[in-house]
DNA sequence: TAATTTTATGCAATCGATTACAAAATTTTT
DNA sequence: AAAAATTTTGTAATCGATTGCATAAAATTA
């Protein structure tokens, strides 16, 4: 019986003792393979047997550090696979070296060019970019804006969205945190922006049209509560204005930036009175749309028809017919965009808001040259691309 | 003497007081225009007189708090405009809700529609994502790799780039970070992946070729350091082994995703003994450059030498010659990789690896369609677009 | 050698939220 | 009405790194 007894002990004993190898397995496997566990400086101080607080002077070079313990620190640091936990620093430093990026979308080769320009130039100095797509959408936009508050970013960027209002920026701009402007800016008070001229790009665009011999000159115009649309439009406007010639309202489209677009404004100008004999187009999408749609109703482009788009997208190049553009340099706007948020960021004192214009490049191509007029055309200030 | 004694002291008093005036003034300005300073739960505790543990719990809805506090609570809380600190929250619960996305480049339609594909899936779930290019070098990639897991984030998604060594993940999967790979996938004993099924891709587009009646039938590839481009080239392969057509090693190709190097490729190919009739490229980028040069070189495409791309690039279908093409279906394959993720975060248990793989849709257009041939076409398994 | 300065390190609080465990307040049971 | 069970709230430690202040150790000066 008493032996029984003991049979019984020792059976559950090892039936425990099994338990807790087949958990000790399973988490194993569970954090499988050969999960490490996080290296803290407590770990190298205890290790070392000083205090957390010398190992993180040590690694941070704190000049009251001993070199001979800062040496030792760095490479038991090294030894024991030790990194900076920058959530924690985050915690105590109130800095997430996050920087949020909102633009309409990434799969255009401006925005995605522009993006470029903006990580190379912040990656330097260590900070690393959430992007947001606003999808054109204002509601959305807002989204993104608490979406990157919520993630304690030390800054902000953003190529607005059609009918966002300022005020979705307020709680920002209260919070304190550097919000700069790129190309789709918002005239905010205090608020930085880099953009290209655009006044200059419609104006040079639209006098290359008539230099060209176009005197009915169509323009399809993006949403005008974006500022970039209405410089655009203004630069248009004014150019027709010094070379003496009539601006009609119905000339003027409002288009989104589609091919589809493009096609639609086409359809409608064709069936006016007086039909144009050239566009200036807000966007290159709309632009190639408009050819497709002019080459399939007949007309021939540019010699009956000049076109000029916008933003110089690749496939510009490499149609059939070449499409004459606007280069807005993307990748330095990135730069520019990034150098004045780092300023803000950097800066002590309350810096003043810049306002960062670049120039724009008008190229022209084949859509807009008349194949007549190739030797008679003037070189400055154009280019040919 | 006394007296000026006194007045002294005042004098110096003022001037004290002044210039904590100044400095306070210029601290406003700084911190300009209105700054809010942030509130915690610990300052809701103090305005209600209880402690900043009950406000914690009846934030996040505890069933141990009192209905009545917790809508007091919370009405302090929206009164008072907290807003929890992500931050302190990642250090606390050691998650981040950051999810990294590693890809080659952004400016592709196909990597930046996978893209919105994961996006709309990880934020139903409260996830951001962050977004790092590797401009196709392995070295960027690596620095991806470390960039992410410095910025502490809860799972990375990968779609590799040539070269990239399999080690270069070690530190992610020995941190326990769950990884998914997709489309350019690498394969890593368990490690989950989500692709297109490239082998039947390269087969159904070869095939397709052979019946449009071509018989010596080139071909574009990519790295096969990368899997998918090894797997199409199989699929092109045995496509030819089932026609009971040859297989010649220089109408094989090496080439990257531009269109510089189709054109090259094509004139490489127009210099051998036997010249190909057709071309199965694994990039539309490549199609289209091969497509520029065989037309000045003189050739009509589809008749003489048909073409068929890969990932269906939207200026595929707005060319002159609309260019045939794979659909891989990049949304959904971003969804697929979400979900795929969000089920390794969330289990306890270590799940299985999972191998996803996507059905890819050929789209026959104008480049490898013969039109004498438009009407004797079979309809399935193919699909006019 | 004693006093002073300089240099190196330790102590403990802090950033803000979460959560075992303990204790108080309330309700239910006997 | 006292005892037991339940509900509600509080105490204090924790996540990991940083930093002002204090103290100990070493170097310099008197």
């Amino acid at each position: 019986m008493l032996l029984f007894f003991v049979f019984q002990q020792t059976i559950i004993v090892v039936i425990v003792v099994f338990l807790i190898y087949i958990a000790n397995v399973s988490l194993k496997l569970r954090q499988s393979p050969k999960m490490e566990k996080k290296v803290t400086i407590y770990d190298i101080a205890k290790k070392l047997d000083i205090t957390a607080a010398t190992v993180s002077r040590a690694l941070n070079n704190s000049p009251r550090i001993s070199v001979s313990t800062k040496e030792l620190v760095k490479e038991t640091a090294d030894k024991m696979n030790y990194e900076q936990n920058t959530v924690a620093q985050a915690l105590k430093s109130g800095k997430t070296y996050n920087i949020g990026v909102i633009v309409p979308r990434i799969n255009s080769n401006f925005f995605s060019s522009v993006i470029r320009g903006i990580e190379e130039e912040l990656q330097k100095s260590g900070y690393n970019i959430i992007i947001c797509q606003s999808y054109e959408k204002a509601k959305v936009e807002e989204e993104c804006i608490n979406t990157l508050l919520k993630a304690k970013v030390d800054g902000i960027l953003v190529s607005t969205t059609p009918n966002s209002k300022k005020t979705s920026y307020n709680s920002v701009i209260q919070k304190g945190i550097p919000l700069v402007f790129f190309d789709r800016r918002k005239k905010i008070k205090g608020v930085s922006s880099v953009t290209i001229d655009d006044f200059n790009a419609g104006y040079i665009s639209t006098i290359h049209l008539v230099q060209q011999g176009f005197k009915n000159i169509a323009h399809f115009r993006g949403d005008y509560s974006i500022e970039i649309f209405k410089q655009r439009y203004m630069g248009y406007k004014q150019a027709l204005i010094d070379s003496g010639l009539e601006i009609r309202k119905d000339y003027v489209v409002k288009t989104n930036s589609t091919i589809q677009d493009g096609k639609n404004a086409v359809r409608r100008l064709m069936n006016l009175d007086v039909t144009p004999d050239a566009i200036f187009s807000s966007s290159d999408f709309n632009a190639l749309g408009a050819i497709k749609e002019l080459k399939s109703l007949g007309y021939n482009v540019p010699n009956e028809i000049g076109v000029v788009g916008f933003s110089n997208e690749p496939f510009t190049n490499f149609v059939e017919l070449t499409i004459s553009t606007v280069n807005q340099f993307p990748i330095e706007m990135g730069e520019k965009t990034a150098v004045v948020l780092l300023e803000q960021i950097n800066s002590d004192k309350h810096v003043k808001p810049k306002e960062v214009v670049i120039s724009p490049k008008l190229l022209i191509r084949d859509s807009s040259l008349k194949k007549v007029d190739k030797n008679f055309i003037k070189k400055p200030p154009f280019s040919k691309v």
